[in-house]
DNA sequence: AGAGGTACCTGGCAGC
DNA sequence: TGCTGCCAGGTACCTC
């Protein structure tokens, strides 16, 4: 479900609610996510207040004084603000409950999400020690896509969905950006050239700027941590529109699977 | 070092 | 209606 802009409407709907909040109990109802749930995270968060809710690419980080709670929300996940008391449907895995009433519900069908504790600086831990430039952040620019490409032989539209290289960039936006950048997504990453690569930077800035603008991109069921459907879709230029007429040049859009993931594109506008 | 594939897991849907 | 197979937003980790 969720790409950068969905973890980041996921942020700002769960940050005001428990920001200041006292973490009075925790309820883990499934321990196998990704990883498993410690075991000592009801422990170490009982009584902790959320001082920050931070996001770092796609991860999204819960700060108390004594430690961090670090999340992702994988493939299926979501976070919402509930009342407590409310009853707990399939999938629903971890509820972490505040002081105030306030209930943080973590559902995940696919479980490829996770819940991890951290007592250290959490942007040292394994999982965001490698991680590349956010692409929203003044660290991420053209000539810093140019400069990692250089002798890559990789297609560009797996490149830019590398986290060493750039966080935050999914199958969705992936396609999306190349289409607005107007450059193949099969061609090599180390033979686009360094203006292309300038309007690459920009061009994944704006859709991932758009997005959040707008909510988030409606897929299935996402909602953001509000609770709010993000009915406000952002739409989309060739992802999901196999054989639709490309809104530049009318060509059909193409599908195509690179590393066992779909891209969508259009071979006329697309070199 | 880089490229490519596998693994984790469930649900929805098309096709028969 | 019910089965089978395929597809789905992510990313760590394995081998070659």
């Amino acid at each position: 479900m969720p790409e950068l802009p969905e973890v980041e409407i996921t942020r700002r709907g769960i940050a005001p609610a428990i920001t200041g909040g006292a973490v009075q109990h925790v309820v883990v109802r499934q321990q196998q996510l990704r990883w498993p749930v410690p075991r000592r995270l009801g422990r170490e968060l009982a009584g902790q207040v959320i001082e920050r809710v931070d996001r770092r690419a796609k991860f999204l980080l819960l700060r108390t004084a004594s430690g961090t709670l670090i999340t992702h929300l994988g493939m299926s996940g979501s976070l919402r603000i509930l009342p407590q008391g409310t009853p707990a449907r399939p999938h629903d895995h971890v509820d972490i409950a505040f002081d105030n009433g306030q209930l943080l519900r973590f559902t995940d069908p696919r479980r490829f999400g996770c819940m991890l504790w951290t007592r250290r600086d959490p942007l040292r831990h394994r999982l965001l020690v490698n991680l590349g430039p956010e692409p929203l952040t003044d660290g991420f620019d053209g000539d810093h896509l140019f400069a990692r490409s250089r002798g890559r032989k990789v297609a560009i539209k797996q490149f830019i969905m590398t986290a060493r290289v750039v966080v935050g960039v999914g199958n969705i936006y992936a396609s999306e950006s190349l289409f607005v950048a107007g450059i193949n997504p099969k061609r090599a990453a180390g033979r686009v050239g360094a203006g292309r690569m300038h309007r690459l930077a920009c061009a994944i800035r704006k859709v991932l700027s758009d997005a959040i603008a707008v909510g988030g991109t409606t897929l299935r069921d996402f909602t953001g941590g509000d609770g709010q459907p993000g009915y406000f879709q952002l739409r989309l230029a060739v992802y999901d529109r196999e054989g639709l007429p490309c809104e530049q040049c009318a060509t059909p859009v193409r599908r195509i699977v690179q590393g066992q993931r779909s891209t969508f594109y259009c071979p006329r506008c697309q070199t």
